[in-house]
DNA sequence: CTGGCACTGAAACAGTCGTTTCAGTAGCGA
DNA sequence: TCGCTACTGAAACGACTGTTTCAGTGCCAG
């Protein structure tokens, strides 16, 4: 096993996998087409990454990189309305790639509880319930209440993306969302006045 | 190219290996270990079933037929009421197999357009879209918010069903789907009186 | 000039993949 | 007994997998 630190060649392929990566997704991904399409070898991608699974975690560890974007501009303290911003996010088509292949490592997770993908899913449903937990009124987060209400908005968005990823039909989903936010809003403690 | 067509034989590995996909995944599907875990030969297999993808396309449609069992039995003419339902079935112990199966075609079929997997996500939203405007009141089924609602709940039921699948937390998840389920019942005509 | 460091090319390794070829066996109707 | 159908075993095919071995580059500090 070689080196698997940081070198600027290794960010340099790195960014270049990851593009390759959101086209052709993560599970077929194979060392010598990657290579040829990034104008490397396998035996430099071995050296820099360690092995496979080593640039695999990268890759992953990188497209998180690109979700924490959201995560940093969404506003506090009110549930729904922060909600509807990352909807805004998750609708958009230039995100479409990174949220199919989002899709594809949560669907992985749950299968093979080894490897590179181990914990995806656990960990992104924790990071993105602290994400609408920290958007929630204070007196309402810790509240069992609360915890079901961010879950349910968890669940409307992921669904909801889950649709438009097969079928693309922006329109309904995002009425879907907006009905479904509205529909939580007037019926639950979401917001402190 | 050998035979594709019905059998006592195919069906008997068929079911045998529908239960070896269920623990093992279908992305990683594999001829010999598969053969020898049902107790016959990658010859036999594809025989029967004329080639991989030919078995693989089998295997979806069997994990469908597990999915049509619970498409009988959903009541209509209310669509919250469906949507409880719905989700005691997904929610139930027993069928997380077939559902974390299902969110593995789910997401190769949104990478790879071809392949058995071809249109599984597209066919799968259609499908349960139809389910749930069987379940509306008439007068509401054609129009453009009946259309928002049903993709409304098919996004919450989804939504918390890849929730559960990773994180396991059953009342949490069930809290929240009954949380949402009831905020949309006040706030719009799911209804007809 | 010298040594070490970061990186690279070519080729081979052992293994797995889906599929094919060839050669059967068992049962059954005519 | 014949021939047909359904099924099966063993072995090989070529293509591909991640990884390793060996042998270099070019560059920059000492």
């Amino acid at each position: 096993m070689e080196a698997a630190k940081a070198s600027p060649r290794r960010e340099e392929l790195l960014e270049a996998a990851y593009r390759y990566v959101l086209d052709h997704g993560l599970g077929d991904l194979s060392l010598r087409p990657l290579a040829a399409a990034v104008g490397s070898s396998p035996r430099v991608l071995l050296y820099l990454f360690g092995s496979k699974d080593g640039l695999v975690r990268a890759l992953l560890i990188r497209a998180r990189a690109d979700e924490r974007e959201l995560l940093r501009q969404t506003p506090t303290g009110d549930l729904t309305e922060a909600a509807g911003l990352i909807w805004d996010w998750l609708a958009a088509p230039a995100h479409r790639a990174v949220l199919t292949l989002w899709v594809e490592a949560y669907a992985r997770s749950l299968i093979e509880p080894d490897g590179p993908w181990a914990g995806f899913a656990r960990d992104s449903v924790r990071e993105w319930l602290a994400l609408l937990a920290s958007a929630q009124p204070p007196g309402d987060r810790d509240t069992e209440g609360g915890a079901a209400r961010r879950t349910a908005v968890l669940a409307v968005l992921r669904g909801a993306l889950l649709d438009l990823l097969a079928t693309g039909d922006t329109a309904r989903t995002t009425a879907a969302v907006r009905h479904q936010l509205a529909a939580l809003a007037g019926s639950a403690p979401l917001r402190r006045p």
